[in-house]
DNA sequence: TTGTAAGCGTTATCAC
DNA sequence: GTGATAACGCTTACAA
């Protein structure tokens, strides 16, 4: 492997001299830049990131720590990460932590060992370990997806709360009035707050009685599971709500199997969609969250925190959510794009 | 932060001692172990790995190159290599090259430059620049999904050619005639060898004047396009066979939108599933490859060429497909797995 | 515009 | 069992 020295006394100058060619920083003749870059192209010299980083003391890398990489929600919401990174000149390393604290623990410790220059977290609970940890490393950090109790962090995410009780009103609009909710796990503030917004729609409706809700998983197996046990026994909700889009093709599927049709028997709604272009036929009513937006905007926040340049107050950003009517809820089969 | 250094000076012992305690390597006593630890944790000291590495010139991460995220055949492999890599204490940086061999040559030249212990790299193109580089860097690598026309790699893969010939076999036997194809890429090595498959089928039953084939790309858009070109003129074909998943979504779409039914007046075929957790209602007919298993056995076989420890020659690993017959050209509605 | 010297935080090597 | 020393490959700080 060559070095900055081979490459150095090949083209007869100093180290630094072809520090600076490769860097574009400080004065060079145009004669010196083409002996360094001959030099460099006949050694086939590759820089040593490593040797740059713990010199300068920058790795130009992020982190996007999350909790399901098979969900397309955080898929798109990563790609709004690299995007956005790439553009500032950092690269991103993902972490799948499969909404396991222990996970979590351990590439936090990972990439702080590693350190990457900001972390974004969409915690995996509600214990805020890592969030000291990193702190104490002075580590920049945007908590991402999720609310958390700790405070003095920087948080960027979606109306969760707004977004579920949109979506149960415009079940109880429609008629319904034994709505059930299938939810993530209980502590998750996704999962809580959607809980929340449910049950405010249903008690500001005078339905305070009918609040059928669970909490769960965020995952197909556990909208199935879930689905099966509330269409087990009476009464039978007209109107199901699943917290997430994972959970809603579980109920979809747990419903075909134990012969409820949807919408004829039953109403499905789902938080989060499924994206375009892994679907047949759009068939989910929903809400759904920008979640590339919200990729892009956490990571222009954890670089302003970065470089220092942005007013040092804890920031939360909200975002809205959109809502889409189908035919699981008895909309029409093509997409439709509905009142915000 | 605190430094090896730090922790040294206050646990009373010298700074190698210290990285003996965090790498559990010679012996150390049980009391200076103590004293160490203590250091440690009172300090909250991180271990600086870039350091580590620049040193030990190993740094322990391998990088998987692929061409599409958002492709769950990807997603799975993915997985396929994290967990492999982990259990042989390897970390992995994905990077997503969107097919584009620009983006693929920056991403080679970053990971050689953040010295990678090796590369997994799904080609984007036929252009085997990016496999000369890092084999002059001497960094293991191994191919994953596709054929290269460069000779010494080791190369992980499906059985494309054999998947395409079952497929159109299948639809031949159930008594189409006119079958089209609508395939990636032109000098992607999946592409081209399915497009092969279906040619010798359709040549071995006699129906060479029936061939209908079609390059584009591996996405639903692409799948849509070719399909309502196909369907714009006569002769129709009675099937279609779809190179990927992607495509055949945009197919079954497309198929929708301009009147025809599925499998009543056309039956469609996919190379590639698309999983469980994100379907509703399994429709598709399809072959599909150990997506899992292919990136657990590349990694493998990278992480054997990383310690020495295999046979020097230049291996091809091809693994079979499976079929599963469907609604889609006029199966059963639930999952069937049928004759490999 | 170019160069010298020192040091980033760790571990390999050898010594005791 | 433990330690002194040098070195990994680069860039910062300062000098010429």
């Amino acid at each position: 492997m060559a070095t900055i020295h081979n490459v150095a006394k090949l083209a007869g100058v100093a180290p630094i001299t072809v520090s600076r060619v490769i860097n574009n920083s400080g004065y060079i003749s145009d004669k010196t830049r083409k002996k360094v870059q001959v030099a460099i192209s006949e050694l086939g010299y590759v820089p040593n990131i490593l040797a740059r980083s713990l010199r300068s003391k920058r790795t130009n890398t992020l982190a996007l720590v999350f909790t399901d990489i098979t969900n397309p929600f955080f898929t798109i919401l990563a790609r709004g990460v690299e995007d956005t990174a790439s553009i500032a000149g950092f690269n991103v390393i993902f972490c799948n932590t499969d909404e396991s604290q222990e996970k979590e623990d351990n590439y936090i410790q990972l990439l702080l060992q590693k350190q990457v220059d900001g972390i974004l977290l969409v915690p995996a609970g509600s214990n805020t370990r890592s969030i000291k940890v990193i702190q104490e490393q002075n580590t920049p950090l945007v908590i991402l997806d999720r609310r958390v109790s700790h405070s003095n962090v920087d948080i960027v995410r979606g109306d969760s709360e707004g977004g579920a009780y949109q979506l149960t009103k415009y079940l109880i609009d429609l008629g319904h009035r034994h709505i059930a909710i299938i939810s993530g796990p209980r502590n998750v503030s996704t999962a809580e707050d959607r809980l929340l917004g449910y049950k405010r729609a249903m008690e500001e409706n005078g339905l305070k009685e009918n609040i059928q809700s669970y909490y769960g998983r965020f995952t197909q197996a556990c909208g199935n599971d879930l689905t099966r046990k509330i269409f087990s026994h009476d009464p039978k909700p007209t109107a199901l709500f699943a917290a997430n889009n994972l959970m809603a093709i579980g109920a979809l599927r747990a419903l075909r199997d134990i012969g409820f049709k949807v919408p004829d028997d039953v109403a499905l709604v789902s938080f989060d969609d499924i994206p375009e272009n892994l679907t047949a036929f759009p068939f989910m009513t929903v809400v759904t969250q920008p979640s590339y937006e919200l990729g892009k905007r956490a990571t222009e926040l954890l670089i302003s925190r970065i470089k220092n340049d942005s007013a040092p107050e804890n920031q939360e950003i909200i975002f809205p959510v959109e809502f889409f009517e189908r035919a699981s809820s008895g909309g029409p089969l093509n997409d439709t794009k509905k009142r915000i």
